[in-house]
RNA sequence: GCCCGCGUAGCUCAGGGGAUAGAGCAACCGCCUCCUAAGCGGUUGGCCGCAGGUUCGAAUCCUGCCGCGGGCGCCA
């Protein structure tokens, strides 16, 4: 069942056709003045020269013989020639009554001709180094991303592109051979990744044998050495047991399988700059192996490269990146590749989506497949509006944001509700602190940079997780205090009062924005729509009395509409990976 | 220099060519014999960065400025 601007749309088209003569858009959208508006005739009576109002006047009387008035109660045309529609308080009710017996509330799965394979490459954090803001927010993002589309019914591919082979890694190894294999594990298993790192890279500045060293072991990895090999597994392997913690405190679906790094694409290389030779794009620039995509040019207004092969003969970032869109095509048949990555490395991934399309990888046509996607971010800022750093001028730790966010929910759970006992205390806070991390950097548009602030991330009003989740909690309440499970609350609705109205519009517009989202993976707009559910319902929840209703009737119709919207919000939030505590 | 993103209420943010630009916070005024007041209702608060243009209609599209952030060859 399509969501209530897809139904009006549908019935509106036919009318708006007979009228023009061809297809037109009636422009459905949601209105001030009446439940829905639509505006396709002023666009239409300009194209045929005719008066606005007589236009819409002629739609109107087309769209009743087809039928509208079973879902229209009141069409009026106001202004210039808007169309005003409220719809039918039954045939609300009925379309509400037949969301409750949906397992999918009115979402139905991509049909299978379009349903893609989606590469989603994300999170992406460097190994044997702390996870920091910037990860979290591709962690969250392409964990958002990858929700929806399975639940769209997309076959899904997660790629973890972790850093672990980079020429950082000489100098890790050599540390980590300065200080010993057992000093390294212990210091690397108790999270300290950036002690290890910053040890690493101070003895590479400061010691020029060290920095030899460190070179020539960056060699002998990328060779292939047994000896190194096994050394530089050590430091991956405690990295990867390090991510894991950080991923299942944050609730995400990326598993020790997603691991995907960049020495995935080592013995991939030279047959990817092979293939580009082949295909005549390898030009030599200033003794390198460079592609130079059309349309790209530099400081100086010469042509951008992508270095394939470098100068003395290795292979760097843009080479591995190639090898892994080239795998992501050829090997994992992804028809829809998706980089969530920060907004910084734009040009990079143009010119990288542009190089694909020149040696055929993606689709050169606008819409078909395979198609890449640049699902750019923005950056977190801290209160003073600059780049979110501690004090001293550090990266801050994820883990430790993470705590604060905890500790802080903790805080708040404990004083609001003083009966929850203490494990429960504890647990309710993970999923409050958590959610509201993710919610504030799900629910504001992600190419924006965005403040972070614990304290409105945490407040219970407003556009946050936590007003979402109590809105859910009172609902679980409700049904504790009647007695009865949501599964047998179905109602029939009947829509009699202006907020139960306002609540039934919102859950019947849950497939509309689902479907946006899946396109452009905006989820600020699927956090806006929950908010307006989570408004609508405590608007209700104050006007409406469920369980002491005048009749049992509307005791059963505000039951359901109860259930439905704890559904919606599980649902909502679930896609963005928050979770629902059942009291708070 | 060129390219990309962003300028909306005091603050944080929504507004995908439509009518009188909306939320939350902050400020002020109300509401608990009542399903969790972690809530609800209301008031105050806007040259939508500036200037042109396209359009019946522009916060929204185009151009040029101004401001902020970011990027621009062998790091990822």
């Amino acid at each position: 069942m399509p969501g209530l601007e897809s139904l009006l749309t549908e019935r509106l088209r036919a009318a708006f056709a007979a009228v023009a003569g061809e297809p037109v858009d009636p422009i459905v959208r949601r209105s001030q003045r009446a439940d829905f508006q639509a505006n396709g005739a002023l666009g239409l009576a300009k194209r045929l020269g005719r008066n606005p109002r007589e236009v819409a006047a002629e739609v109107v009387a087309e769209a009743r013989k087809g039928g509208l008035s079973e879902l229209v109660a009141e069409v009026e045309v106001a202004g210039p020639g808007f169309l005003n529609l409220t719809l039918a308080d039954g045939a609300l009710g009925e379309l509400a009554s037949s969301l409750v017996g949906d397992e999918r509330l009115g979402v139905e799965p991509a049909a299978p001709d379009e349903a893609d394979v989606v590469v989603v490459d994300y999170s992406a954090p460097n190994a044997a180094k702390e996870m920091h803001v910037g990860h979290l927010r591709s962690t969250i993002i392409g964990d958002a991303v990858v929700r929806l589309l399975e639940w769209r019914g997309h076959t899904v591919i997660r790629q973890n592109h972790i850093g672990e082979w980079g020429t950082p890694f000489g100098m890790l190894i050599e540390h980590l051979l300065d200080i010993g294999e057992a000093e390294a594990a212990e210091e690397l298993s108790v999270g300290d990744l950036n002690g290890f790192y910053q040890a690493a890279r101070r003895k590479f500045d400061a010691d020029e044998a060290f920095q030899e060293r460190s070179r020539a072991r960056v060699v002998l990895l990328q060779g292939g050495d047994p000896a190194t090999l096994r050394l530089w597994n050590l430091l991956v392997e405690q990295s990867k047991r390090y991510f894991m913690s950080v991923y299942d405190r944050l609730d995400v679906r990326l598993t020790e399988d997603d691991f995907a790094g960049e020495s995935m694409y080592n013995d991939q290389l030279p047959a990817t700059a092979e293939e580009l030779a082949r295909l005549g794009l390898l030009r030599e620039d200033d003794g390198a192996q460079c592609v130079f995509p059309e349309g790209f040019t530099g400081r100086d207004g010469d042509p951008l490269p992508m270095i394939v092969v470098k100068r003395d003969g290795g292979f760097g970032y843009d080479t591995t990146d190639l090898a892994a869109l080239r795998y992501r095509t050829h090997d994992l048949k992804a028809t829809r590749l998706l980089y969530v990555v920060g907004a910084p490395q734009s040009l990079h991934l143009q010119m990288l989506f542009a190089v694909g399309r020149e040696a055929g990888w993606l689709a050169k046509g606008e819409g078909e497949s395979p198609r890449a996607e640049h699902v750019a971010f923005g950056s977190v800022l801290g209160p003073d509006g600059k780049i979110l750093r501690t004090r001293a001028g550090a990266s801050i730790k994820l883990s430790e944001l993470l705590d604060e966010a905890v500790t802080r929910a903790e805080a708040e759970v404990a004083s609001r509700n003083p009966e929850l006992p203490a494990d429960e205390v504890a647990e309710v806070a993970h999923i409050v602190g958590i959610g509201a991390v993710k919610y504030a950097d799900l629910s504001t548009d992600r190419n924006k940079d965005y403040v972070f602030d614990y304290g409105r991330m945490l407040s219970f009003d407003g556009n946050t997780a936590p007003y979402l989740q109590y809105a859910h909690t009172r609902i679980q309440s409700i049904f504790r205090r009647a007695e009865v499970t949501p599964e047998s609350c179905t109602g029939p609705v009947r829509i009699t009062e202006p907020a139960e109205r306002e609540l039934a519009i919102e859950l019947l517009s849950l497939a509309d924005v689902l479907v946006d989202v899946e396109r452009n993976l905006e989820f600020h707009r699927l956090c806006h729509y929950l908010y307006g559910v989570a408004t609508a319902f405590t608007s209700f929840y104050e006007h409406c009395p469920v369980l002491r209703a005048d009749d049992e009737a509307t005791r059963a119709s505000r039951l359901a509409l109860c259930a439905l919207t704890a559904r919606t919000l599980r649902l909502g939030l679930s896609l963005i990976g928050i979770k629902t505590p059942a009291r708070m």
